[in-house]
RNA sequence: GCGGGUGUAGCUCAGGGGGAGAGCGAAGGGUUGUGGUCCCUUAGGUCGCGGGUUCAAAUCCCGUCACUCGCCCCA
């Protein structure tokens, strides 16, 4: 047992995961670069009470999941639980909106729920987010949508985007009050866990897990009856507009989101991996902006579980190139030279430091994968030559100290 | 917040009241400058922690902590 361990729920990455991690950054800011959005870093902590206006003061993040603390001065704070609130605040604060840096943002960070740990959720868990502020226009809703099945897609992860909407707010209050009607009445159809949701959040038993009320709730009154012709012509036409894009959609009656910002079309890519199975999901949050003190501004946006794809991702072990073997005191200085010579001319190599037995240094460099080892003992001092070995065939041969039979040896001439 | 499973060597795990085990890995040797295969040898453990039952506990009981899977919630 360590004298120390981590922090429940957090994870120590490992070189393979944080190269996913970076893969998976990288590509995220190509595309949404790509696609025009702007990234942006925010703080990790904000102010509580912005959390608790937008996120929503009935949902469980803000309730029972937060990491609060006070600063010297006894102002209170928050650990970020998620991306949306913060990126609105700095939007609104530094005038973002108005400016030419664009009306598209992206992050990627860490951020922080109090749950109990499981796999695919973490209390440190990373999430990559794009939000699209200023257009109401469903080609808006598409394009968000693109972009995140987009960056699956490019990392060749299997998932399909459930698709509905929540109506306008009218049309949600009339549903919402159908909804509680028809669970009022019909109790024993869904599970008995579930019923403590009818007053407080009928929608969350649409997407509930339990087998009761998967089956039980089927019956029960849908959304889309609700919707007005202008609701049910903007959300035909996202699915006409994602079928173009060739985006593969699904649409999902029951898909409902866990915040209270969501409003019209919601969003989520699900993959197959155990109970987290969602990779990422989004909507549109048209009243957010305002409520956080800026003017009347629709926006749509999603976040991403980076830990969750990372995890999916197919990705080989990462190998050494070249492993640079340097035999005794004597030849350390000069490998030196030669080492850093080869790191300025752009060719990966990796000196062994500590291990002045050739034997050892070999199963070592054989034990990683590495494709190349290169041994400068006395023999090579004396000669002015290098050992360059090939580890895949066992060839080796002795080349003269210049970079050119260097990089050649190396099959990097080309 | 609730429920299930698991904690024994660096790793994966077997054992289930009386000797602390295997495989892999590590270290050394066969091969003093040549890895992968093979052979030999060695090291490494308060059996998660605390308490209880017992002549005797890794083993049974209680508690606790950690990990893990699920519920809830959500990415």
């Amino acid at each position: 047992m360590p004298k120390y361990q981590k922090p429940k729920g957090t994870r120590d990455l490992d070189e393979n995961t944080t190269f996913k991690f970076e893969v998976i950054r990288s590509l995220f800011l190509a595309i949404s670069r790509f696609l025009g959005y702007s990234h942006v870093e925010i703080p990790i902590f904000e102010k509580t009470n912005l959390f608790e206006r937008s996120t929503g003061e009935s949902s469980e993040i803000v309730t029972k999941q937060m990491y609060k603390f006070q600063d010297k001065k006894n102002r209170e704070f928050a650990l970020r639980p998620e991306g949306t609130p913060g990126l609105i605040r700095a939007a609104i604060e530094n005038n973002w909106l108005n400016s030419h840096n664009g009306d598209k943002f992206s992050y990627f960070g860490p951020f922080f729920r109090y749950e109990r740990p499981q796999k695919g959720r973490y209390r440190q868990f990373f999430q990559l987010g794009a939000e699209s502020i200023g257009s109401n226009n469903v080609e808006s809703d598409a394009e968000s949508i693109y972009l995140l099945s987009f960056l699956l897609k490019e990392l060749e992860i299997k998932h399909v985007i459930k698709l509905n909407s929540l109506g306008e707010q009218e049309e949600r209050l009339r549903y919402i009050e159908s909804l509680q009607q028809w669970l009022t009445n019909n109790k024993t159809k869904i599970a008995k866990e579930d019923c403590i949701n009818i007053e407080k959040n009928p929608l969350r038993i649409l997407d509930s897990k339990k087998p009761a009320t998967v089956k039980g709730i089927k019956e029960a009154p849908k959304i889309h009856e609700f919707w007005t012709k202008e609701t049910s012509d903007r959300f035909k036409k996202l699915t006409n507009l994602l079928e173009a894009a060739n985006v593969n959609y699904q649409v999902d009656e029951f898909l409902v989101r866990g915040l209270d910002y969501y409003t019209s079309t919601v969003f989520e890519a699900s993959g197959h991996d155990g109970a987290q199975d969602a990779y990422g999901g989004g909507g549109r949050y048209n009243n957010l902006i305002s409520e956080l003190g800026g003017k009347n501004i629709p926006a749509i946006g999603f976040a991403c579980g980076v830990d969750r794809i990372a995890s999916a991702l197919k990705i080989d072990q990462i190998k050494p190139f070249c492993i640079f073997i340097p035999l005794g005191e004597k030849c350390r200085e000069k490998a030196f030279g030669i080492i850093s010579k080869m790191w300025s001319n752009s060719v990966s190599v990796k000196p062994y430091w500590n291990e002045s037995n050739l034997g050892k240094a070999l199963k070592r460099a054989n034990s990683i994968g590495s494709k190349y080892v290169i041994v400068f003992g006395e023999k090579e001092m004396q000669n002015n030559t290098l050992l360059i070995k090939n580890m895949k065939n066992g060839d080796q041969k002795e080349i003269p100290i210049n970079m050119s039979s260097i990089m050649s040896a190396l099959g990097l001439d080309e």
